[in-house]
DNA sequence: TTGCGCTCTGTTATAGTATAACATACTCAA
DNA sequence: TTGAGTATGTTATACTATAACAGAGCGCAA
């Protein structure tokens, strides 16, 4: 693993640092750019998928966005159930193992066997709930 | 909503029929170009979000790709279990509203409020499992 | 030290997914 | 008939992601 390399990572880190939220490659794309002129989308996605791999941020896949990963534990993957709000795009990560296992032992009842579980649930959340009513 | 997009949306069923499995987009529209050869993106994904409004189909976002829904039950959009075989493509649909719902109570506890659960579970069916071992 | 193989990184090009924006046609009712 | 509202057609473009190959750096054996 070259330095170049954890240093990009570094930068994309720190990118969705300041973002405080998710982020689409494109996003973090341009904001490298700042540093990094030439960077082309395949830098991006190589340096996402590493901090992927090894935990540090999370794919929301209905948004084809990028977040870090709020949980302590890193140097592993590992999932997470992530709620969405569509109202002001804030995602909260809730560790909830127990809820993903029962899901794993429903499926393998008929044989499948889990190795990633994508939950994503959208919603809104308690700052723009109903009877917030703003505006 | 016109005879057109109702005939439209039929063909798209029916090649989900065909296909026993996901479909992206661009392989519907193929599909389609049989027999309606000019027929644009935009035509079918128009026919795809009504197709999803209604509960006719689900949307796999973890594969950028549409599937047949395999309830009874349609008319309404709702949510679903879906376990996809990352070796074979298969995905099969499961219903346990329980689990959904023990989900969004978790999450209602920080004041979330779920409307649409995208729950999409990775790894391999019974037919592909560790102990086939084929070829 | 040199040369080889391996992995990581850079670069260019292209594939794949989705929607914006505007034009046209259809339908129903006044 | 005519006009409003909705559905559909068409063109263009934006957004997301990866393929394929070139080059750089590093470790190790000869």
């Amino acid at each position: 693993m070259g330095k170049k390399g954890d240093a990009l990572r570094a930068e994309v880190i720190d990118a969705l640092e300041r973002a405080e939220g998710p982020l689409s490659a494109y996003d973090i794309l341009a904001e490298l750019r700042g540093n990094h002129p030439k960077i082309a989308p395949t830098t991006i996605y190589r340096a996402l998928a590493a901090l992927s791999e090894s935990g540090k941020i999370h794919r929301l896949e209905s948004l084809n966005a990028y977040l870090l990963c709020g949980c302590d534990e890193h140097g592993h993957d590992h999932d997470a159930i992530l709620s969405i709000c569509d109202d002001c795009g804030t995602v909260e990560e809730t560790v909830a193992p127990e809820l993903l296992a029962s899901m794993s032992k429903v499926l393998g009842k008929s044989g499948f066997e889990a190795t990633r579980h994508v939950v994503e649930i959208h919603g809104t959340c308690a700052d723009c709930g109903p009877e917030q009513t703003n505006s």
